[in-house]
RNA sequence: GCCGGAGUGGCGGAAUGGCAUACGCGAUCGACUCAAAAUCGAUUGUCCGAAAGGGCAUGUGGGUUCGACUCCCACCUCCGGCACCA
């Protein structure tokens, strides 16, 4: 007997999908589209093309392409486009590196990715396939930013980067590891340098509040929520008298106001050279400024750094009780975040009181727990519930959470303050002085300032250069005769902006574009976008919980504002993936560990290497990979496939009814309600959250009781439609995950292509076998199982509970006070 | 420090408050074979016991309940995110 061949099988069924195009799936105004069905918009996030692909990228799109299935299955119009993140770093390091042009090192990526994606078998529409580098892609790219540039949400500022000075190369964020430059190791500067943003900021409120109508875990929306990281307060102005100059500050505890002592600005800060001016203090502090600039981020950030800090030899009133305290300049205070300024009230702050301490300032405690009972000498209070103000004026005996408010409406009136919101997340900067990215649609024209280019003169396309490395600037501003333009306004002389866009742009709003892939004369059309938008479900890794998905969001948000798109969020459920790793360690090249799933795929098939990532362990937790467990998943195929032959051969095809009819007894009706129970079981799992594990120990027992009793079956032409069904079952569910071997069992017993046939239903009649077996505990402790007839009442099950012989020793000399009865599970007799 | 998640056999992991350890791996034994591989079948938490049987086990300690891996309280450990964020 012949064995179990994956490669020929799968080649096979591949062919089938290819050349029919079983996947591709129509827009609206296209032949075969069919507005009856729902629509399903299933999406994994597109790879970045690099090598081959690794174990992670089979993970996500074995778990995609489950879903892609059971949609379709389940009656749905499924969109499943693919294509790839193309433009980024490392094709650029290895242009540096080789010469090679990014393009032709890119190409030979997506070669692979593509052979693999094909080989895998996954149900993939091809027609939409798109790779972000291709001009026809990035020119809507382009297309998009002008829209925000016209609309104020892209503009541009000077701002501090990263800067390696050896390699004389601004550097990406993700380039700088540990405050050094990941490729020589030196430590980066910080430069002062005019960079695109998008104003992400604007955003921020409706990204926060949105979260709440989407569909993703708690864990990613957390992630979102501290990034953005609203805090709600006041903004209270602090004057300083001598020079006229208003400092506003952000604090989330006005009602310490009255403990304010000193008030801290940040080095950074713009009028610190101003109020420093003729005080005496100016060498001190310009020596203090210089060198909290020149340090790293990572420095200034280290934990247990010691407070230090220069008085600026001015003061400031605080509005509340008119007091002058003293203004000094510290590292620990950040320009990035609320006004670069605080007022330091050291009772109630940590890292104000460690630098009241360091320079010996007073320290006044105005909020108390109502109880009193702090001691008398501890000067830093820890926060604490119902706190009440102490010597803070006619404030004094209010409850803190009260005070808040109290004292922000008092400033309003007053006009020194007021109720104010403050974020963490920062504007999105998007210019990278690189190479390999997508140029920014802007010129420079010395009369008319910054000016969009035309939309009708998209795309700019991206330069031939010699040499790939950035030395200062973008190398784009080598292409001499590229950047020498004319200005599309006034028709001057005008340069080309050289820098390139953030990749993160450009996978902003692929997902838009897979909708109308092939539309040439717009970024898409919005009835089509209409018909699949949003994404019913995301999958992807969780490392893109922040970026990627915030930046998608706010596009998706943005675009909606500018009229373009009717959907305000882009991904309406979200499933992330957790990394595989070999021996507990995360894979990689340097490492040594890594798995490549060619080799497997190579060795056992597709189908094998995908159920195993999907059976290893949740698909939404980290997996370790083991060799012997992929030999396992192997196993369980090869005796699914044996069961199919065996079974094909061994019985005559029969009637569905005879199948399903109540005829069966025994061992063929014990396997039709397993069978039933697999379905339900697979199916109730899908819907709990891609539970495939479980999902497929499932069908493993169904296979498993199959040979239990295959053997008894045969030869009956009840048993042999129960075992027809039964394998058919488990080929049907099974194609989920493997879909080459399922369609495969499934036709040789049904002569039906497993695809096209809807999902099954678990009949909720047969799905109980002649005999129940009930549990009986005396107190709780197990003691005896007994096994009756199904529909045995409650009354008679009691009796048999307590006539077993095992029980009855339990019994003995008690007083049964309670039976429990739990129907169809288990009997407990509590005694005394 | 704040927020989120998780602690179950030798291992990966299962369990709407109801038979803890499904399924798989590994291990042991058996069948088939001259033999091996493959395959098929059986056993496999731990302790006491010849066995029948019983005790103990889901990070720790309490609680609720007839009954708790599951719910509540306190704690320990690990993983992830944010963090001189005012």
């Amino acid at each position: 007997m012949s064995s179990y061949d994956p490669n020929a099988i799968e080649r096979r069924w591949q062919e089938v999908w290819e050349s029919e195009r079983t996947w591709e799936v129509p827009n609206p105004g296209q032949p075969g589209f069919d507005e009856s069905k729902p629509k399903s918009y299933v999406l994994e996030m597109l790879p970045y093309p690099s090598g081959e692909p690794h174990i992670g990228h089979l993970k996500v799109y074995s778990v995609g392409d489950a879903v892609a299935h059971y949609q379709r299955r389940n009656g749905f119009r499924v969109i499943h486009p693919m294509g790839y993140d193309a433009f980024g770093l490392p094709a650029e390091n290895h242009a540096i590196q080789t010469g090679e042009h990014p393009r032709d090192s890119t190409a030979a990526a997506i070669a692979s990715f593509q052979r693999q994606f094909r080989r895998w078998g996954v149900s993939i529409d091809w027609s939409r396939e798109l790779s972000t580098h291709e001009p026809a892609y990035y020119r809507w790219t382009q297309w998009i930013f002008l829209k925000l540039f016209e609309r104020g949400l892209a503009y541009r500022q000077e701002a501090a980067v990263k800067w390696c000075p050896k390699d004389a190369t601004v550097l990406a964020n993700e380039q700088v590891v540990d405050g050094r430059c990941e490729r020589c190791g030196t430590e980066v500067e910080a430069r002062q340098l005019e960079q695109w943003f998008f104003r992400i900021t604007d955003y921020a409120d409706r990204l926060l509040k949105d979260l709440e109508s989407i569909e993703w875990s708690e864990h990613v929306k957390t992630m979102q929520r501290n990034w953005i990281g609203r805090s709600e307060g006041a903004e209270v102005v602090f004057r300083c008298e001598e020079l006229g100059i208003d400092f506003p500050v952000f604090t989330t505890r006005p009602d310490t106001l009255f403990g304010a002592t000193f008030f801290v600005l940040a080095p950074e800060h713009p009028a610190i050279e101003r109020l420093v001016a003729g005080t005496g203090a100016e060498a001190g502090v310009r020596d203090y400024v210089n060198k909290a600039l020149r340090e790293s981020t990572e420095e200034r950030s280290a934990e247990d750094r010691e407070k230090t800090g220069v008085p600026l030899g001015r003061t400031v009133t605080n509005p509340v009780n008119g007091e002058q305290i003293p203004m000094f300049v510290s590292d620990y205070v950040l320009m990035e975040y609320g006004t670069g300024a605080v007022m330091a009230v050291p009772a109630h702050d940590q890292r104000d009181y460690e630098f009241a301490t360091a320079f010996d300032l007073p320290i006044r405690r105005v909020v108390e727990p109502p109880d009193g009972d702090v001691p008398e000498d501890a000067a830093y209070v820890e926060h604490s519930e119902d706190e009440v103000l102490v010597d803070s004026g006619s404030f004094t005996g209010v409850r803190a959470d009260e005070a808040i408010q109290k004292i922000t409406g008092w400033l309003e009136e007053k006009g020194l303050g007021k109720a104010a919101v403050s974020y963490r997340l920062r504007d999105w900067l998007i210019s990278r002085q690189r190479y390999w990215g997508c140029p920014i649609p802007i010129v420079y024209c010395e009369k008319c300032g910054i000016v969009a280019v035309p939309e009708d003169q998209l795309p700019v396309e991206l330069p031939e250069v010699e040499d790939y490395a950035p030395k200062g600037r973008s190398p784009l501003a080598a292409a001499e005769d590229w950047v020498a333009t004319e200005c599309p306004q006034c028709g001057g002389a005008a340069r080309r902006e050289t820098d390139t866009m953030d990749t993160f742009v450009d996978s902003s709003w692929y997902f838009l574009r897979y909708c109308d892939a092939s539309n040439e004369a717009a970024a898409w059309d919005r009835d089509v976008l209409r018909a699949w938008m949003p994404v019913d479900q995301y999958i992807g890794g969780v490392e893109h919980a922040i970026l990627h998905l915030m930046y998608a969001r706010f596009f998706t948000k943005a675009l909606a504002d500018l009229d373009l798109l009717d959907v305000e969020e882009p991904f309406q459920a979200l499933f992330t993936i957790g990394m595989i790793t070999r021996d507990g360690a995360k894979m990689s090249k340097s490492k040594g560990n890594a798995v490549d799933p060619a080799d497997y795929v190579e060795r056992y098939g597709a189908d094998t290497a995908r159920s195993y990532v999907l059976f290893i362990g949740p698909p939404s937790q980290d997996a370790d990979w083991s060799d012997d467990g992929v030999e396992g998943m192997h196993r369980f195929m090869s005796r699914l496939w044996r069961l199919g032959r065996e079974v094909a051969e061994r019985t005559e095809a029969s009637d569905e009814q005879l199948a399903t009819s109540n005829g069966a007894t025994g061992d063929a009706k014990a396997l039709l309600a397993k069978t039933h129970w697999a379905i339900d079981k697979v199916t109730r799992d899908f819907e709990r959250g891609f539970q495939f594990n479980t999902a497929i120990s499932a069908v493993m027992e169904l296979v498993n009781e199959a040979y239990r009793c295959k053997d008894s079956l045969y030869g009956d032409p009840v048993g042999d439609a129960c075992l027809r069904f039964a394998t058919a079952t488990a080929a049907s569910l099974i194609s989920l995950f493997a879909p080459h071997l399922g369609a495969e069992v499934y036709e040789q017993l049904t002569g039906v292509r497993v695809w096209e046939q809807p999902w099954p239903k678990a009949d909720p009649a047969a799905l109980s076998a002649d005999t129940i077996i009930y549990a009986v505990q005396v107190n709780g402790k197990l003691r005896d199982r007994i096994e009756v007839p199904v529909d045995t009442p409650k009354d008679e099950v009691i009796i048999l509970a307590r006539q077993s012989e095992k029980v009855q020793r339990h019994l003995d000399g008690t007083v049964v006070v309670k039976e429990i009865f739990v129907p169809g599970k288990l009997v407990n007799l509590v005694v005394r």
